[in-house]
DNA sequence: ACAGTAAGCAAACGATCGTTTAATTTAAAA
DNA sequence: TTTTAAATTAAACGATCGTTTGCTTACTGT
């Protein structure tokens, strides 16, 4: 009775059950986390036995890491950190990109909450995205400063700017609803995500030249 | 037999299994978060008997809530935005002051951490901590920036600062972590933290200046 | 010394959890 | 139609959860 995955089936009607049970797992994990997701709930929201979790995934987590690298997608290219690119030409992309999935339907979105809840309540499955997703941004961002900079390699100072620089970009994320709260009209329809993204490029930019007269004012005394 | 914070007790030693299981919590549920932290692992950490948390605090979230409110102590006083202020003086405070709990003792950090959990995985108890602790220094904030800015009242741009620069401190506490494995120096000792907040706040400044050239430059066309 | 009360303890309670079992239904292959 | 295996189901499993129950211990006040 081991769970089809491994030897193919041949019924195409039985995947019914089994995406039903990804769509209920993605919403109810991103909204109450896992702990607090049983399994029996889960049944109950996709309209499928209990014992289908364990049929068609092993167990629990075998659903949430098949709904965690599944509903992710194909990953995004990354090439905001070409030389060719201009700083703030390449921070508009950075923040473009990154803050793109907001516009899309809930689904992502429910996507990103699973995600960066993830990093606040490891269950494991989240190192692996971050060594596979968020490192490679953050060298490529950490390349952009260097340059912008003029370093040959980054030092403490460029490693504080990245991760500032990627933070706002992740507190989007990760605090988008206590903003919504705050301020509805922030993050509403896809023209306030993409001037949310804009301001963010032109706050890094500040931050980077301000680093810049920083430095120099430091070498000078 | 009602726990016995309602008909103040009279024996003293009775209270060190009470504060035994308060720092036991604040460390269990800081690592673990609260569904993950059993009342028998408390117990356990705490060297008392399992009844002793319905003893002492009624329930689980009893004992939740209590080391929720206890352990914050006072609240700071917040005067970061006194009008006699430069607008890098109170930047400087804000983040100072938003960062100076990180240098003290691990208990402090583990409140911090708890607080910034509950952000993501509301109990119900970051509600009130909201309104009352973040809301009046996201509006003092707000206040700094409007002046700064030349407004008579905030608007939609002065939000996305406001919230960005409160994201940037915010981000260190909830992300500490990551960011300690990502690269150690960042964050370790006072005097990194330090210097850390010392960069937050020209990264802040620095972007209040930008905005500011944007807005001249969007009244110029 | 003795009564009164707070504190501490082992044990058990009922509920819910994730998971498994065994039997039945369904539908394609023979 | 018969066969075969996947899909689905109800029921139960053992474990763990938060909490409660009596009972014993230790201390205080009269």
């Amino acid at each position: 009775m081991p769970h089809p995955s491994a030897h193919h089936p041949v019924r195409i009607d039985g995947f019914e059950a089994r995406n039903r049970l990804i769509a209920a797992g993605l919403k109810l994990f991103s909204e109450h986390g896992f702990e607090k997701t049983s399994v029996r709930a889960l049944a109950q929201a996709a309209q499928v036995n209990v014992a289908a979790v364990s049929y068609y995934f092993g167990d629990k987590v075998g659903l949430y890491r098949a709904l965690f690298t599944e509903s992710m997608g194909p990953l995004r290219e990354t090439s905001f950190d070409d030389p060719a690119f201009a700083l703030d030409e390449a921070l508009d992309r950075f923040y473009g990109d990154f803050l793109e999935p907001l516009k899309a339907g809930d689904d992502i979105r429910m996507v990103m909450k699973l995600h960066f809840r993830e990093m606040v309540q490891p269950t494991g499955a989240w190192q692996a995205a971050l060594e596979r997703d968020v490192r490679p941004q953050h060298k490529a961002l950490l390349r952009v400063l260097t340059r912008a900079l003029g370093l040959r390699r980054p030092d403490l100072d460029a490693q504080r700017l990245a991760i500032t620089i990627a933070g706002m970009a992740v507190h989007v994320f990760v605090f988008q609803d206590d903003v919504e709260a705050l301020c509805p009209l922030l993050l509403s329809g896809p023209k306030s995500i993409d001037a949310m993204a804009d301001r963010l490029a032109g706050y890094a930019v500040s931050m980077i030249e301000g680093e810049q007269r920083r430095r120099a004012a430091e070498i000078g005394r």
